[in-house]
DNA sequence: CAGCAAATTTGCGGGCTCCGCAAGTTTGCA
DNA sequence: TGCAAACTTGCGGAGCCCGCAAATTTGCTG
């Protein structure tokens, strides 16, 4: 990878984590594009160059994990059950899980809370992620051999990845006292892969 | 409801329609507030009254159909389990599936394809059923007795629920030959209650 | 290492969005 | 019938987002 890339690559997580820095301290409302530029060190313009709005800057540097699962699915051998892989693949991305792993200092996590509950982001999230869902649908189709085109399977499958993805997410923040996100995913992984069953019943 | 009341869904209904209409005749981005307000007959500045943005008006009429569903799951008995009631909800909420039942013209159809292709939509789509979920997640709880605050499992019931309706209402606009919405849903359900088991150990 | 082509950044301009405010209009009720 | 509350509307303004073209930086090649 060249410099030019590199720097690109810094660049836009420059932006990304000014963004979101900028919109935790003074809320969501409360930054502007102006604000976020001069804070990367780079004109107003140059924002809108890499992202197509504030929205999307703050979002990206989580979902960018996201779209690695697909990826890390398609590495895993296709004698494993789906299931399986899947979980694997999340691990694989967001760390297996680790009780002692210390979360970040409350008053962070209390400030995205409170961004995460704006209604913007989370329809900034699942428009960011939807790219990632889709690659994820194309890697299930091909490990389950079912048409995405004919069958709802793998993109119900990729959709339950993405919601796990989310609630998990969710929980983290609220979660007091603090718990590893990892585990969070895997036991939301679990419960979609026992077809979410009452738990009145078990 | 008074008649004050009855005006305003009415005027909120025109403006909705004006919305998807001149959407889908123009694309997302070809069509103004201006425009809109214009075809409902209403002024510029009413339209922001009833809604904060062009694409919130355009997912409106859809999303009002799964914003009762957490209303139907209250009057299911509940003796019955949660998945059973869960359907029947939906079914309540969007129509027994009849084979019979015509789709709409495949000009509408493709034309609202293209729509939901954009991914400003798909954003939207989320950020308005965030509310619904929130119900259902609300319902879900209630009934399992579970505790939203510290389960995750109401929250993945009801983002599973809205994964299925976004994934049957892609896959109803992508049928051909055209398929009911709520056969579609159903069998999303279904999967969802199974724990979307691999087609190929079935 | 000079110099060129391609990629990137930047300022400018403009159309559009969304909202607060205050004045005007309609509705429900007594 | 008349008044208070609710709703609509125009105005003004801050901000967003993008196309365009000029200026700058980078990677490559002779």
């Amino acid at each position: 990878m060249g410099l030019r890339e590199r720097k690109k690559e810094q660049t836009r997580a420059a932006l990304s984590w000014a963004a979101l820095r900028l919109a935790v301290e003074r809320g969501l409302a409360g930054v502007t594009v102006d604000e976020i530029a001069a804070e990367a060190g780079v004109s107003p313009r140059t924002f809108n160059n890499y992202f197509a709005s504030k929205y999307e800057a703050i979002v990206w540097r989580h979902l960018d994990r996201f779209a690695h699962v697909a990826d890390q699915l398609r590495t895993r051998p296709t004698t494993d059950p789906l299931w399986t892989a899947l979980t694997d693949a999340v691990r694989a991305v967001f760390g297996t899980p680790d009780p002692a792993a210390p979360g970040p200092p409350a008053e962070w996590t209390s400030g995205v809370r409170l961004l995460l509950a704006q209604l913007e982001l989370r329809g900034e999230f699942v428009k960011a992620s939807a790219t990632a869902e889709r690659e994820l649908t194309a890697a299930v189709a091909e490990r389950t051999g079912t048409d995405p085109d004919r069958d709802m399977y793998p993109r119900l499958v990729a959709a339950a990845a993405g919601a796990a993805v989310q609630v998990a997410s969710e929980q983290w923040l609220r979660a007091d006292p603090p718990v590893a996100l990892a585990s969070l995913l895997d036991d939301a992984l679990r419960q979609f892969a026992a077809g979410l069953p009452d738990p009145r019943s078990v």
